[in-house]
DNA sequence: TATGTTGTCGCAAACCTTTGCAATAACTGG
DNA sequence: CCAGTTATTGCAAAGGTTTGCGACAACATA
């Protein structure tokens, strides 16, 4: 049994419904390389079934992430999602400027999830946990824009205000 | 100096404009008590200046978070802010199923920091953190819940569709 | 296979948030 | 204190995402 199928079967065996929609939603995540964005999904989605709607691709992929199935990947304030593949799951760590996301062993989230589980009782979601800061390159990128702008003075705002 | 005007002295030394906008929303926000609603913010201020539009107030929030001066929370896809008090400064635990927002200090994410730092020259935004899970309270009636609908079964979908 | 139950769909409208733009106002230097 | 520069505003519209609703379709049962 592929791990489709078996996702397949666990949504069924939870009550949801197996449908065509979602059938294909699934399948074009699992054909996908990496995480898509839902524009993406949903055009490669209708080019199949032309009646597909946005918001059924929305609420299938939220589904599709409760159950599991799935993981979500907020990317600049739009969500993606890619296939869990189970045995090499990971976390991401998006980078504010250039958006790339790395992805991230669960082994670094595991000891601060038991932390929080053993000091407070709260249980974070990290199975959908994506850190955002900024990476390698973009702060190597930063570090030589401001020594080229280095003559002292506190640049003024515009400046100040680049992402990266 | 207070630490409102400390904030402002910032604002300006970093190119940015004192605006009676900027002043209302920053008093706003230093007199609610604890992290407060956008709309919520902007209802007060618009009882002190009727013209501000909530889009200000967005963009408002948004450079004050930049620059430090307040945490943004996010509580249930809504966007809250509370004054970032320096020498007290925590992160947030968000509990996804009452949506309450726990404090959490800095110490137990500069660990994690530091690692993602070193092994991946990768920096965290731990400045605004949230980490979104299941509090105790919430955890606790889920429990419960789980042991009244007992009879074994796999409750179908809508039990299971339950946040908590 | 026929029938009932109820989860799901498509559609449209709402939601919160961001953005483009021209007019305005805050700061700078003279 | 005045004029020039440019950050900021209000407005309107777009953006991505969620939600309410009636019609429909998937599954279970007989």
């Amino acid at each position: 049994m592929t791990s489709q199928e078996q996702s397949l079967q666990q949504l069924q065996s939870l009550g949801y419904r197996l449908t065509p929609q979602r059938l294909l939603v699934l399948a074009i995540v699992a054909g996908g390389d990496g995480h898509m964005g839902v524009d993406e999904i949903h055009r490669q989605a209708r080019a199949a079934y032309p009646y597909l709607d946005l918001a059924t691709v929305y609420r299938t992929l939220r589904l599709f992430k409760q159950v599991g199935v799935v993981t979500e990947v907020d990317i600049d304030n739009r969500l993606h999602y890619e296939l869990t593949a189970p045995g090499e799951k990971h976390h991401h760590m998006v980078c504010r400027a250039c958006h790339r996301a790395i992805n991230l062993s669960p082994h670094y989230l595991e000891e601060f999830r038991d932390t929080l589980l053993r000091e407070f009782d709260f249980e974070p979601d990290i199975a959908h946990f994506t850190v955002s800061g900024h990476c390698r390159g973009c702060r190597e990128m930063a570090a030589a824009n401001d020594q080229d702008n280095n003559p002292a003075a506190a640049e003024p705002a515009d400046a100040t205000k680049r992402d990266c």
